[in-house]
DNA sequence: CATTTACTGCTT
DNA sequence: AAGCAGTAA
């Protein structure tokens, strides 16, 4: 029992990583909507990155930079670098190589891309649970932490009306300490390894950001599939926790296309093959049965 | 020309 | 080693 929740990993990803490169070389950039575009002559070049300020204004990756600054006209445009006629992105790669410098004081990573990495969190959470003297987790460790499907919806409790005015900082406390005092204090208690998990992390951001002034969002569970859909759940500067008892009201209306490896054509032949729409609803099948349509890369 | 670039797994 | 399909940012 407990399949899958005998390990902790955590995916790591920059927050529109070459944006905020070119921030850190031109604070001017900080804190206004801007994009990186690559080739100028063609449409005021393509749009690779985006800030969060110019996300509001609709502009998004793929879009020409000429384009977007009809949605937003206030937009500044920063270049890549271009190198014997081409794309050079040494830029990112060495400030990539910076954030790597840090995390990897941390744990083993595994380089999933320029700006995201995957972590295995599993012995330093065994260490820290040795070294920890009660079985409480300080939610002021947490600061950035949110706990996907907490706090638990009012319908599932008793009586009270849905608050819809209240604020999102509020919400992600509320829902931090609710489920900090669900979580009993066995050692060997999967949700409280994620919340040392989770505090790990939210001290290798914190040297991240010391360090090389870049902020990341990252999510914490018990696999790769499950961290990196976390991670996307709050976003950016933020944290998410995933517990396996929030996955299947998640997975009830999550779209299939959402699970990584799943955004394309394998995706498109499972929705069209047994006709569902959401992850949930996989759950109708059997192993053998997924695998007979789409080979043993089902788990 | 008008996404582009990079990475992975599989095949040749 | 090199090309191709698939995937993602």
């Amino acid at each position: 029992m407990d399949y899958g929740k005998e390990r902790v990993v955590a995916l790591v990803d920059m927050d529109c990583f070459y944006v905020q490169v070119e921030q850190r070389l031109n604070p001017s950039l900080k804190n206004t909507p801007c994009v990186v575009a690559q080739y100028k002559t063609w449409k005021g070049g393509g749009i690779i990155a985006v800030s969060y300020e110019a996300r509001a204004h609709g502009v998004t990756r793929n879009m020409w930079a000429d384009d977007a600054k009809k949605l937003c006209p206030d937009l500044q445009v920063a270049r890549v670098r271009e190198s014997h006629g081409k794309a050079d992105l040494t830029h990112y790669r060495e400030a990539s190589v910076q954030v790597f410098e840090v995390m990897s004081r941390f744990a083993v990573l595994e380089r999933a891309s320029i700006d995201e990495a995957y972590m295995d969190l599993t012995a330093a959470v065994q260490q820290r649970l040795k070294s920890m003297t009660d079985q409480q987790v300080d939610p002021q460790l947490m600061k950035t932490s949110h706990v996907q499907g907490y706090p638990l919806s009012p319908l599932d409790q008793e009586g009270a009306a849905q608050d819809t005015t209240t604020d999102k900082e509020e919400r992600r406390s509320r829902g931090l300490l609710q489920w900090l005092s669900s979580v009993s204090g066995g050692s060997g208690c999967a949700e409280l390894q994620l919340a040392l998990g989770a505090v790990i992390v939210e001290e290798m951001r914190a040297a991240v950001e010391q360090h090389t002034g870049y902020r990341c969002s990252a999510g914490i569970s018990h696999n790769k599939v499950l961290a990196k859909l976390a991670c996307g759940l709050n976003k950016p500067n933020r944290q998410t926790l995933l517990p396996l008892g929030s996955v299947p009201e998640l997975f009830n209306s999550l779209p299939i296309g959402k699970i990584r490896n799943l955004g394309g054509k394998l995706g498109a032949s499972i929705t069209e093959t047994l006709e569902v729409e959401n992850m949930g609803e996989l759950t109708r099948f059997s192993q053998a049965q997924l695998e007979q349509h789409f080979g043993d890369k089902t788990g």
